[in-house]
Order: C-alpha cells, then structure tokens, then sequence
DNA sequence: CGAAGCGTTGAGTGCTTTCAATAGTTGTGG
DNA sequence: CCACAACTATTGAAAGCACTCAACGCTTCG
C-alpha cells in the first residue's frame, strides 16, 4: 500500500502546486506520493473561455472540478424560466459536489471570464480512495465546507438588509482573493450587477444605488467592475450587526 | 472481506428496520450483513425531550445522528445575539453533516418535543467503511442531498414571495411526512410560529397573518399547531411562479 | 453605425416590517 | 387550585425599505 509513494517531487510541483487544489491537500496529510497518484487521476488544463458551460442542467454527473483560474457562477433554473445563482466559484473553490446523489447536475456552471479547471473523474476516485487512506475524508471535509457556506448564505438572505448583504458580499470576495495571494482591496469583479444582485435576492437597480452610496460614503470606489475597496472596517461595521457569530462565512 | 456476511435477519430488524435511516441504507446496496456491521457501531434509543440540545455550537464534533422520531431545529448564532434557524428535521433526516471539516459543530440542534435519534460515531465510520464498500459514497450522497437541500432554501430565500415561502414550506413538510408513512393532509406542526418564520426570513406577524389569509381562501384549517391542508394544488400554484425546475424541494 | 446589453438614477408603488394592543396558552409556586 | 408571569398567537395601523417602471448614458460587438 506504500511501495509506490516514491516519485518525482518536481513532477508532483508542476501538476500540484499551481492549482487551487492544493492547498487543500496538502494540509490534510497527503504526501507527496499520494499527491503524485492523485495527479494521475487528473484531467489537466481544461480551459474555458467567458460563457462556455462547465457543465449544464440534467447533464450526467462524472466530475467534480476545481478552479484553477478565473470564476464561475452556479445557477438552477427555476419554473418561470429564471435563473437563480447559487454562489460563484473562484480559483481553489470546487465544483459539482451537489450532483454526486442524483448522478445529474442539478444546476448549471458557466465561466464568467476565461478560466481553467482541474477535472476529477468521479468514478476514478472511488478506486483511488483505496490507495490514499484520507482521500474519502478529504472530500467529507470539502463537501462539510460547502453545508456551511450555503447556510452562510441562508443567514445573509434571512436576516440582512440590502446594505448588509452587498458589504458582506464584497468582503467575503476580497478575503477569498486574499487567501489565493491577490490583492485584499483592490479587483475587478468578473460577475456582473445583475449576477450579484440575483445571487443576493435583490434587485439590480439596489445594487446600482448601494454602490453609489458606498462610494458617497467613502467606502469604496467602483468604477464598472473595478472595485477599490477603501474602509474594509466601515464595511464590517454595515455587517456586523447580522453576521454569523466567530466564523469565516462564505456568501458566494 | 465478504466472509463475515451471514448474520441474524431477525437481529437487522429489530436494530434498523424501524430507524429513520434505513430507507436510507437499504436503497444504496447495503446488504444484510453490512447492516448489521452498521448496527454495531450504532448507539440506539438515544433519547431527548422538548428542548434538549443534542449538541451546541462549538462543542466537539464526534457523530452524526439519524432522527427516529419526533423532530428538531438546527440554528447558529448571530453576531447580534439572535438566532437563525438552518433547517428543521424530521424522522429520517440526517444531523450534523455541517461539522466534519470543522471537528466543531457549527450550529447547534434542540428537539422540537420529544424524540429519539440514532448516533453514529465518526471515528467508527472511518474504521467501518473499510469493509462495506460503499459507506463512504453513502455518506456523500446522504451530504450532496443536503448541499441540494440548501440550495433549495437558498432560491426560497431569495426569490420568492412571503405567501410562497410559507406555501412551499407547508407542502415539503406535508411530503416529507407522507413519504414516512404519515398523513399528507393533516400533521401537527412541532416548530413555534416564530421559528418558521425565522427559517423562512420573515416576521412573526406576516406568518400568522398568512395562515389567516389560507384559511379564509379555502386552503387549509389552522388551529394552533393542528394543520389540515384542504387544497393541495391551490398551495401549489402560489408555490409554481417560482419553484425549482423538476427537482422535489426540500426547504426546511 | 446601429443594436443590444449593462449600469445608473429618479419617481412612485407596494409588500413586509415595526409598533402596539389583545387574547389564549403554558408553567410555576404559593 | 388558582394566581401570576412569561410566552405564543392574532389582528390592526402606520412606516419604511426595496421593488417596479421608466428614462438615459455608456460600452460592446456585429
């Protein structure tokens, strides 16, 4: 069971170390030659360009993907013919963990710049799992994260005010990014109003006009979907009279 | 690995067949003796009363419990000091999924009346699902289902109507109790007025003035908790401007 | 260049909330 | 057993937040 875990440390480096996957295995005691047998197993270098579908509604389901670059928003289709975004996905974040039950996507992934993502064939990690002892939990624990964020996102859209609601927003964005090493306070935003405003429950012309009253209030500026954030603890003050008590909360 | 199989049916019966869970297991492939592996892992008859907690935030995560009867309320707690409700389980439902990746429950789960659950340690499953195969995907179809479920909560939230929210909420709880063996139409509801409608992101007010407005339309007969519902289709169509497409919405 | 889509801003409406009062229910202790 | 307190539920009236409708400028793209 251990007689193959000597490899090529650079081969794992180029496979691993740039992917958003990483530093989600790595943490959780996977060596460098689990790391290596994952990597066998990986579709590298899927590359997607702005609007393509990652995968569609009713699809069969035969993956899960992680980012590597760029972001994704997630949606279901609702019976009026809307939309509803469930959350966007960038670099590190994962995709597809609903369908694994159903065998079909119950909602739709689509890139909303030019992206790429790991693939992970579902039915080869079955087999995998057998090797690499904590690769089951891994994916429990990946799969626990996203129960949490979505119930995140059932208290932003419970409890706060519209307000609330895009400051908690763009500070969950801004301490995603920062964790993948971007910039804390300055980016552009790849999603567009009328995304925000409908993963959020509100109205686009809400969004507009919060924007404008941020800025106003010397919170931020925006220009378009150049964002600058300006008083991230201004920020927090609109929040914190509804966030969920000592926990990172992911809203999208 | 299959040669420990041969075991008392009648011993199954007595340990599963009447859990909340088994519809559950039997479904996914789990044959005879792999129940009755499951079975000796499973602590049985742990039993609580209106308002126990089964765990608080913050307390170590160490199970996952399966509802045999009666039901609960998972809540976390907000910044402000108020709660918000995630979801109410019934007989079947699973508790304590959010938890894994943590190793601390983020939320926190109280019985609704008197109720028994099932416990099942983590650390034995690990062990376990060494020899029954499919466990491990047991258990993340069982938290896909519940990634789905919030989804579902999260278009509710965001999309629908006051009227509609409480429409859906009453007709998935009339499908969850009559997919356990119980009436459709008529059920008593065990939650308080004021945790529906902080599940379902509203006031207290607009929920009673709800059930008044139902009521005087003809769908249903409210007395307290006693709910008979009279007109299933009508709830249907306050539900249908804006319900998931083709997909049994599980919203509480 | 024109069309289509995105983003912003204004005005008015309306759904839901908040405040308030009342009644019914539950639980506890004298 | 009753009285009292605390909680739950219902209903009314008024206020407010966010939505809808509408118009306009800007950008993108064929």
């Amino acid at each position: 069971m251990s007689d193959q875990k000597v490899v090529e440390i650079t081969q794992v480096s180029q496979a691993c170390r740039r992917c958003g996957l990483y530093h989600l295995c790595g943490p959780m005691g996977l060596d460098e030659g689990d790391m290596a047998k994952l990597d066998t197993v990986l579709k590298r270098r899927h590359s997607l360009q702005k609007g393509d579908y990652l995968y569609r509604l009713g699809e069969p389901f035969t993956a899960i993907y992680a980012v590597r670059a760029g972001s994704f928003k997630s949606y279901t289709l609702l019976d009026d013919g809307t939309d509803q975004i469930t959350g966007f996905q960038l670099a590190g974040d994962l995709l597809g963990l609903g369908a694994i039950s159903t065998k079909k996507h119950t909602n739709a992934a689509r890139a909303l710049e030019t992206a790429s993502v790991c693939e992970i064939p579902f039915d080869r990690i079955e087999s995998l799992a057998g090797e690499i002892p904590g690769l089951h939990y891994h994916l429990m624990s990946l799969m626990s994260d996203e129960i949490q964020h979505d119930q995140c996102k059932l208290v932003l859209l419970a409890k706060m005010s519209a307000e609330a609601r895009l400051a908690t927003f763009l500070l969950n964005i801004s301490e995603r990014l920062t964790s993948r090493g971007y910039s804390a306070c300055e980016f552009n935003l790849s999603m567009s109003r009328n995304d925000i405003a409908n993963l959020l429950g509100m109205a686009v012309e809400t969004i507009s006009r919060l924007f404008s009253q941020f800025q106003e209030s010397g919170l931020l500026l925006a220009n378009r979907k150049e964002i600058t954030l300006l008083d991230l603890d201004g920020l927090r003050a609109i929040t914190s009279s509804c966030s969920v008590k000592s926990n990172n909360s992911h809203v999208s």
